[in-house]
DNA sequence: GATAACTGTGTCTCACGGACACAGTGTATG
DNA sequence: CATACACTGTGTCCGTGAGACACAGTTATC
């Protein structure tokens, strides 16, 4: 287990002593990686196998096995690459002011790399072994406070928090499998209206809650919510 | 698809018909659910097989087929049994005032069902079947907000906020596997810290700012923001 | 040119989810 | 009361997926 996190931190980070002999590979780490996104994308997580990944690179799925150590490994490999460079550039503004914005299109950009891989929304569950893009992502969202009277933790425990947020809303849109949820949006619209409708007195605030409900808010609102709260506090510490 | 779907809802809404013929059942879905409970609180959600809960019952695997259509139905009834029967009473509470307090409870109340079943947090990503008690604790936490300046929808998004932090910060105590976290605590923030110094000057604002963070503070720290947030928004209204 | 490191492959094993047929059991109907 | 029928638990079988392992071919170093 010690190990495993070991390894798949050395893969993550591109700590592989490049091979001095033997014939050069015709896999990559990389090329591996993003055939097993493109297949995720189309497929979702669990029916990501190896067989599938190998196909697409007309390859057996044992070679796949000289450039990654197992499946697990593959994902977090996944995970990091997918998020992809962090966006903004270092922003040449002075810092402590639009630390407000600058999170708000962060948020978006965040959401925008959900809305493209589907099945991240799995991967990222439970803590993990980080990739330096993850790690970039946290970096500039934090950078994004820097300046403000907040202090170092309180600055993690933003990020975080708005971070939760976008991807709880981002699961919405997905599908126990971690595909694209399509037509069958309405299906599960109208079967928890049925239940609330047949168990109405059962959920009295849920059922009149609902039934003024304004969809794909929950985004927004959240955020709004969480900053003004954020902004609160900075303006407090005044 | 369709059919599993109505299929998984009728059977967490018991909604079997009870046979009228043949030897009465030794089993029967809820004891299949307790010990997939039990065993998926050992050792996590992928290592939950029904061979594994047949065991721990003295039956075979095929018996469980017999009152339980597959894994994923499984899954979905250990959900809403593990959840239980939501928490608070009706309060007899004048509505419209105490709404923080409440949802604050709620919350960790929430928080404590998950430190129990840390398999929870991966069976809950997506969009799937909801139980009656899983709708019975979120109607409880809508019912905190009655007689508040909130419309419908922004009830149930503040609602879906709360829960979607409380799930976030839980995370962080879970391995991937969905079990507890447990001496391995320390090697991943040695391992986080290893690489942050060594990289300190590619993730400048994270570094400083996690030299001085607290930990466990997410949970509290994020659930304050949320509700100032919200609590602003209320009195905007008036 | 020999050796050693490395790559991709074919074969094998094990674990898991689930289909299916079967024998035993209890209830309703003739 | 007998018999047919619905239902339960079981044993066997299959398909699929992760991964171990041995092997043959390839390339740089000595």
């Amino acid at each position: 287990m010690a190990e495993d996190f070991a390894d798949a931190l050395a893969l993550l980070w591109g700590l592989k002593p490049p091979p001095k002999r033997g014939p050069k590979a015709a896999l990559s780490t990389e090329a591996i990686t993003a055939a097993a996104i493109a297949v995720a994308d189309e497929i979702g997580l669990p029916a990501l196998t190896m067989q599938v990944v190998a196909e697409r690179l007309s390859f057996t799925k044992m070679s796949l096995y000289r450039h990654v150590p197992g499946k697990a490994e593959l994902v977090a490999l996944m995970v990091d690459h997918a998020f992809g460079p962090a966006p903004q550039p270092p922003a040449p503004e002075p810092p402590g002011e639009a630390w407000r914005p600058r999170l708000t299109a962060w948020a978006e950009e965040f959401r925008r790399v959900l809305d493209r891989h589907p099945w991240l929304l799995a991967a990222l569950v439970g803590r993990r072994p980080l990739g330096p893009n993850e790690l970039a992502w946290t970096d500039h969202a934090v950078a994004a406070l820097d300046g403000t009277a907040l202090t170092g933790g309180e600055r993690l425990d933003t990020v975080f928090t708005v971070a939760g947020h976008v991807r709880n809303t981002a699961q919405q849109l997905v599908t126990a499998e971690g595909t694209r949820r399509e037509g069958g949006e309405a299906e599960f619209e109208r079967a928890l209206a049925v239940l609330l409708d047949e168990h109405r007195e059962r959920y009295p605030a849920l059922t009149t809650a609902s039934a003024e409900s304004v969809p794909d808010q929950a985004l927004a609102f959240g955020l709004d919510r969480i900053l003004d709260g954020v902004a609160e506090l900075i303006s407090r510490r005044r």
